[in-house]
DNA sequence: CTGCTCCCGGAAAGCGCATTCCGTCCGTCA
DNA sequence: TGACGGACGGAATGCGCTTTCCGGGAGCAG
């Protein structure tokens, strides 16, 4: 039984398809009430749902917005989700997900899909990797997004621009092939300037020995955070803080912090303990764990903060310090500027302390 | 700059559409090799994409999967949206998301969507309501489900049946017309047994009073979850618990047991401590929450439960006891049972006993 | 050497809809 | 009363692709 088409309405109501199509969609062309009031009656009763593909083709817009996260499951990325749904919701739009777990080439993959499948606009979110051996990877995502863009789609990015290894050291990306279409717009996550101002409200608190648990060298997030951390150390006259790299994720910081037990506590035993900062709320977290594994607590033997301030975190203990990340907005915001072409708001973003870095007594 | 065209690409070969279109894409007639090599080429040179609308229209086959979830930035849909994203990629669909909050007419206007856009398969996740005043919207949900299902569309139930209002004792959808097109499939989630078994196992623990933090009444899988959790305290000469409601979230959970404090503080000091159960991790939450807050602490001074083991749950103090849902497995099937007709592996779940049901001692 | 089959490329007919363009009818103004 | 403009339905075209159907050439058997 296939699906009832207009013209099948079209007969039904005793009209032309190209009446019928005018009466069931916004088309500017309005036919006289009772004919119109004919078509209604028989695509009801008939059951008619148009065929957005056929629609999509024939006028040139799908009404899709396409998403791109690492991990859908994890809360950063869940959360940008929620808000990307929900303007995308609002704007009559459906939604195209995409998980990649972080590779540049997963991303070129949904990109070349989102493209085939002529979504108005995409929205890519995470940290990007300027690993050289993802250059490949990168300049081929770079030229996707690209012809995407010149095909008359929409790009915005939530967090970081794209990685052009060929430009190394003008800003934009080069080639003359790119200036066609929109250019991509990009929703700046202030990863840098937030980690100095996490460092400069943990130096005030009194905290004067630090340790980075970073993500792998590479990640552009990481990199900007443990880049801005030091830079808040170095305004304060601080030393700088020794970087510790692991995986990205709570397994890395639960692996690194086995990995500082010894130093955690001797600092602890010495009275001058350390303060942690992991990169993310994940790592943070996987660093509380380790280190209780170890009888080692916080806030009372060392410090720890993350950052993003994911949801999961509402109930944690110890209550984690971190950098508060609007995540849902900047997904809402992204979604919006994709679709509409408005101009986003840039990311907030806002340094919040709590217990686990409760100030040395 | 329009896109290109696989006639555009065609020309540029010499050859027909028809010739470029059968080597372009898996047909089952392959034109000779040195004709193949050129139209390759000149697709590549010219950056060819297919039009996926296009082919979707000629085909009848969208290469689409919709996914419908309660809340995306929920940890429990979270889970299960990357299983199914997972077997969608590997089985090279693409994905289309909806969160509907959780109401059955936002879930009818998502399959209206999904059935419009042609998707070769839905996965309906979450639970269903029988609240009275749900009854209108679970028809029509009901009735736009069938037609999809009519129309050539496989659905894949994750966890619930489809509630029929209108069938007071029968088994099955009642009406005629239903009978169209493949029966939709449960992949159903043994709510009430395994809270049957929860109950058993408390009770091995030496638990003996109990209070439930449940849904909001008509919540199916709040229901059942109750439902099945009495009749184990049943089965082993227990007293019932008594019911209280709340929101199926975590401030649900968080305000009954701030109703409860009393109550759980006396029968803590009576030596004769209540196990809590919350039907699910988030509402467990909660209440551990409120509890803290208020002075109490599990095992010590209380029990308490939840259900689903949520990965949120992996550093939550204290280990929170819970029957484990294999999430993302679900999800995984649930996607291969929609999209390759496939039966799927019914869900197992089993009962996780941590710290915060620790027996009393 | 003729006749037949098989193979392969191209022409053409849709898939379901939007939209431009026409023809017609009506109303209006001179 | 005649001419003209406007409004409204319908016919037809095309969006980009797949697929059936054709026709011609090559290969083979008789």
């Amino acid at each position: 039984m296939p699906a009832v088409t207009l013209s099948e309405v079209a007969r039904a109501a005793g009209v032309s398809p190209a009446t019928a199509s005018r009466v069931l969609n916004g088309s500017s062309r309005i036919p006289g009430a009772d004919i119109a009031e004919r078509v209604k009656a028989a695509a009801a009763a008939l059951g008619y749902i148009p065929n957005a593909q056929a629609q999509a083709l024939a006028r040139s817009s799908s009404g899709l917005l396409g998403l791109i996260v690492h991990d859908i499951a994890d809360p950063y990325f869940s959360s940008i989700a929620r808000g990307v749904q929900s303007a995308a919701r609002e704007l009559n739009k459906i939604l195209l997900l995409t998980s990649t777990e972080g590779t540049p080439s997963e991303e070129r993959l949904a990109v070349e899909a989102f493209t085939s499948r002529r979504a108005d606009a995409i929205v890519l979110a995470g940290s990007r990797s300027t690993r050289p051996e993802d250059d490949a990877a990168n300049s081929a995502l770079l030229r996707e997004a690209y012809r995407y863009l010149a095909n008359g789609g929409r790009l915005v990015l939530a967090g970081h621009d794209l990685v052009d290894p060929s430009a190394h050291e003008s800003r934009g990306h080069g080639d003359a092939a790119f200036t066609v279409g929109t250019p991509p717009v990009l929703i700046d996550i202030p990863n840098e300037s937030l980690a100095c101002r996490l460092a400069r409200a943990l130096g005030g608190q009194g905290h004067s020995r630090f340790l980075i648990v970073a993500g792998p060298e590479g990640l552009m997030t990481s990199d900007l955070r443990v880049a801005g951390f030091q830079r808040g150390l170095a305004e304060q006259g601080l030393e700088s803080a020794e970087v510790l790299r692991a995986a990205f994720n709570r397994d890395g910081g639960f692996g690194a912090a086995l990995e500082l037990e010894d130093k955690v506590r001797e600092a602890a035993d010495s009275g001058n303990p350390y303060c942690i900062f992991a990169v993310n709320d994940r790592m943070a977290m996987g660093v509380v764990a380790a280190l209780r594994h170890c009888g080692l607590q916080a806030p009372a033997d060392y410090a720890v903060a993350g950052f993003d301030d994911i949801n999961t975190l509402e109930d944690f203990i110890p209550g984690l310090t971190t950098v508060r990340l609007p995540l849902e907005e900047i997904g809402r915001s992204a979604a919006e500027a994709a679709l509409t072409g408005a101009d986003p708001a840039p990311a907030s973003g806002e340094v919040v302390l709590r217990e686990s870095t409760a100030p040395a007594s």
